[in-house]
DNA sequence: TTGTATGCGTTATCAG
DNA sequence: CTGATAACGCATACAA
């Protein structure tokens, strides 16, 4: 092996040599279109030569070279939880459909680490970064992200205005959610409802809040229990929530993970979903529909926010200033909800 | 913005200008831990202008330079699916221990796909490649796999002997899931065995024959339905076999997921778990412990799994051919699986 | 310790 | 259309 980067496969410089032209001319032949009249006699060796020595260009030279990348930054914790995985996924085949690719670290979900991979993308020079999981309470860290030297977009989480972003509607997801819960006619509905870092739970316990107040019920904190986003959350919050002097008849959780800690709470205190408690999740990740009790949650369009996150990310850096963007979220109605006597 | 690559918190020759001296006396100073005399006078200046700068080192500059990009390739379709991205999670912590960094792409799941993406990668100037979605049946693509610039693991699947693999013992998970069943008084065994193109899935499936010939029980083919590795694979699946004049009175399914789509199907049915019908799925994914009905399933060590096939790699990009290994697994008995009348 | 010179592979500019 | 030359930012062998 010529060296531990494998490019072996030849060079503009050798197949220069082998083909009897100048370096300049493999360049620009390997860069252009047929022309019109055809390609030349050293423009067909030149491909020749390139074709049998299976030449493949070095990126990295051609940044360098360019000054341009034509990449962008993903600062994604918590891979393993659908959402995230998903809006990944959603943000690769966005960014390839443009001719970007995306460089992905997957820190903790800690701003320190984030930060880490923040310089690191800087210094890989990607031409823009996108962020899934800023905490709304580290006002730090988000000025440094806002005043970085490449535009940024946050999407699934947000912070305050200085940085754009792309999220779902979670205050009305929220809203969508509890308001349904009253109208089964619950008035004491607990609320599995997250960490408070994160700007996805605070908004859907916001809306919670709102719908609340707009049936003038009550809000009775002690049916607040915050917790990750993890199925163990959910199992501890919930049996918080039902060990209360006046448990809950329902519960929001606000992410679909924890809805299934929920449930194997219920499970675990022999209680049935949806008679002895109804529940609302938050999400519809695939599996939830087929779950033995299909759970009642909001459906929001991740694939959607991926590709919207990208597409302003890239005008961005063609333009200036990203665009932000609010993405609308639904009820989905399954059977893990039902109406209280 | 001086260009779209954000190197606008300085080089080592602006900062060279600044302390007033070479630019390669800077790059030294940076490279350095402090010497046993202490940093020199000119030192001193360049670590101050450097941090005053906010420099940030270009590593695409420096790759090129010392030919060695400190990167792995990841080609890693199905990333929503939990194996795969908790596998990812690993690779990349285990990477960043080692002082090097993962770069990911997630193709759709087909050679062709992954082929463009192990070509991007090696012009990107990886040192050397994980891949988790091999299939087996397809020898061309293998063919190009094993004779790459750099070194290759497989990972999560395998394909043939020419490329080195870190995965799960699947043959032994997908015995020990039948035996199981089988103790418990079940003789048709219903498998929902996944895509035919998959290692994981098809070792399973190994297994289960084995167990079953190991007990002298017929096989009945009709027992064995391929699908894909989603929830809706399983439900469709369960169906089919739920069909059958004399259906099964246990499943094993090869993935979680696919069982939690059995449970789907068997709702759908009426059928209560384990008491019509018994179920085992595969990998001990977090929420399965959590479901209503908690799923009898088979353990692998996902993290332990991307960190020994990090590990391989790396030393292979030192030494030269990789390390295959196969990781143990066990039965995590819970209560989807009862013992049959 | 520091400066000098050179080159990694590519592309852009300019001249022929 | 092609060739010559320089430069992107950094690191290293060598000389001082």
């Amino acid at each position: 092996m010529a060296d531990s980067t494998g490019n072996d496969n030849g060079t503009l410089r050798q197949i220069a040599e082998r083909a009897g032209v100048h370096v300049s001319t493999v360049s620009r032949v390997l860069r252009r279109e047929e022309p019109a009249g055809g390609w030349s006699a050293a423009a067909l060796r030149v491909l020749a030569v390139a074709q049998e020595m299976g030449y493949r260009p070095n990126l990295v030279a051609s940044s360098l070279r360019t000054r341009r990348s034509r990449t962008i930054g993903l600062v994604m914790p918590r891979l393993t939880d659908f959402v995230v995985s998903a809006i990944c996924q959603a943000i690769e085949s966005a960014a390839r459909y443009s001719g970007y690719h995306a460089m992905l670290t997957t820190p903790p979900d800690d701003m320190g680490a984030q930060m880490e991979s923040v310089d690191y993308l800087l210094s890989r020079q990607v031409e823009g970064i996108i962020v899934t999981s800023l905490h709304r309470d580290d006002t730090v860290f988000s000025y440094r992200m806002a005043h970085l030297p490449v535009p940024v977009v946050a999407t699934n989480r947000h912070v305050g205005p200085e940085i754009p972003a792309v999220v779902g509607d979670d205050f009305n997801g929220g809203y969508l959610a509890t308001e349904y819960l009253l109208k089964l006619g619950h008035s004491r509905i607990g609320i599995v409802a997250g960490p408070r870092h994160a700007s996805t739970a605070y908004d859907r316990l916001l809306g919670y809040r709102k719908a609340l107040a707009d049936q003038a019920k009550p809000i009775d904190e002690a049916l607040i229990i915050h917790t990750d986003f993890e199925a163990e959350g959910g199992v501890v919050g919930t049996h918080s929530l039902l060990s209360l002097a006046d448990p809950p008849t329902a519960i929001f959780a606000v992410n679909d993970t924890a809805a299934i800690g929920v449930m194997g709470a219920a499970r675990q205190r022999g209680l049935s979903i949806p008679n002895d408690l109804s529940l609302v999740g938050y999400n519809d990740i695939p599996i939830v529909a087929q779950l033995p009790i299909p759970l009642t949650t909001i459906h929001s369009d991740l694939n959607n926010m991926g590709a919207a996150a990208v597409q302003s990310l890239l005008a961005a850096i063609d333009s200036g200033k990203p665009q932000a963007k609010v993405l609308p979220v639904s009820l989905v109605v399954r059977s893990s909800a039902t109406a209280h006597a």
